[in-house]
DNA sequence: TTGTCAACTGTCAGTGGCTGACATTAATCT
DNA sequence: AGATTAATGTCAGCCACTGACAGTTGACAA
């Protein structure tokens, strides 16, 4: 009679499984609405109910309006951050955004459509576009998301953050190209998560000449403070191909 | 007798004064209190309250709470727009900016202090970057001010904005720069507008060499300041993507 | 000066985001 | 089954923000 054997569930005990179905639903309703009748017009209570719970139940999973809209966001932001810790310290840090990035997308495609349908999520991108009070905490979230990668990058190469400018650079200068693939995705016809890993694989080839250069060795460029190895960021479309 | 001669006053009428009066004092009552207690745990009776007005009156002056923290912000920005519209379409992309920026710290120090004690706005700075809403709140206005710019810098040297992607990188290299400079400046002691001026001045003199050609001949250093010579750049060493 | 008009302001009532406190229900453990 | 603990509902209340209406006060003309 040790325990009662709980073959239940994969996913821990039955509690655990509904808090799980409650969250979802959650995102699931808050989505539609929101995409339907807009973010502002659209109240927490109508959320709530949609799901059949009380609006301070919404506000034990959530702790703002705003929050369920970046739910999604936060299950591929902290997907790509693993991705990236577990990149071999050998790879030049934009190769590792890269693969980490990529990587991401991979494994969590399925993800994201096991908790909302893909083409609800690109509308959800939309919306945040249009809406100023959630671009607004988009790119709050997106420089605190840059700030943590900023230390990570430099923790590979063995870089002082708040010393040499180049791990912000080349993160901030990441950070752009990725909001603006995703924006044009969001934009675009094509919602398959294999649109957007071409998207970012080609918006990143156009910053692979500024960015090649290795760190630690000084090769083709130098190792300390100095200001700085964005020289090329201005280039437009430059060939340039030293591929490493 | 056409009219009393309202020998009164240089700016309009008694009306408008009393409304230049009451919109300063909000503002700062609003810093005051805001810094003094913090944000959050500052309510706009409060501000209200301090300046001797109902809380409806606050809402017809603002839009919302946060609008009356960026209301000095407001006044430099569009100090320095006019300013950069002004500038000779023969400056570099880059001095222009560069000039804009000063000129428009210099006729605006006076101006800042009549509105509130520089010091006042500076840990008015420091308050923002420690209020996540504020931080919020800010990059959504950077983010708009430096679309309005790159149109702008695109519209000098004959470039499409969305075509061309060096007039948005040049702005974001620049605005990322300036945000730095006024974070530094902020949690700095010596709150003259001569320091955030040479901030400025320094911090800009690193993105330099990395934007200091000719968009339009593809000449190196077309700037009217000593710039170090010729400094071989960015530049696609092909084609260009402009057209005309 | 006086009266009219328009602008500015205060009051009031109401909505919606958000929180703390407490009772209730439902899953887990023994 | 009963005790424990977590999830939820209910309720009261604060605060940001808005529309409507009425009162006040400068501007301006007669």
């Amino acid at each position: 009679m040790a325990t009662p054997t709980p073959q239940t569930t994969p996913s821990g005990g039955l509690r655990e499984r509904k808090k799980q179905r409650t969250h979802d639903a959650l995102i699931r309703a808050a989505l539609e609405l929101f995409t339907d009748q807009g973010y502002e017009a659209t109240t927490i209570d109508e959320i709530a109910e949609a799901v059949d719970v009380s609006q301070r139940t919404y506000f034990r999973y959530f702790a703002n309006k705003e929050e369920v809209v970046f739910a999604v966001q936060e299950m591929v932001e902290a997907r790509f951050v693993a991705e990236l810790r577990g990149r071999p310290a050998s790879e030049a840090p934009l190769t590792a955004l890269r693969q980490a990035v990529l990587g991401a997308w991979d494994d969590i495609g399925g993800a994201i459509a096991s908790v909302v349908p893909v083409e609800l999520h690109m509308r959800a991108c939309q919306m945040i576009e249009s809406t100023p009070a959630l671009v607004a905490a988009h790119l709050r979230r997106s420089s605190d998301l840059e700030e943590e990668v900023s230390r990570l990058i430099a923790g590979r190469e063995g870089l002082d953050v708040d010393t040499d400018p180049r791990p912000r650079v080349l993160v901030a200068a990441f950070g752009g190209v990725m909001r603006v693939a995703s924006k044009v995705w969001g934009e675009g016809q094509d919602c398959s998560v294999t649109a957007i890993r071409e998207l970012t694989r080609s918006y990143l080839d156009h910053i692979r000449p500024a960015f090649d250069d290795d760190w630690r060795t000084g090769q083709a460029g130098r190792s300390t403070g100095d200001v700085n190895s964005g020289r090329e960021l201005s280039t437009p479309d430059k060939e340039r191909v030293r591929n490493g």
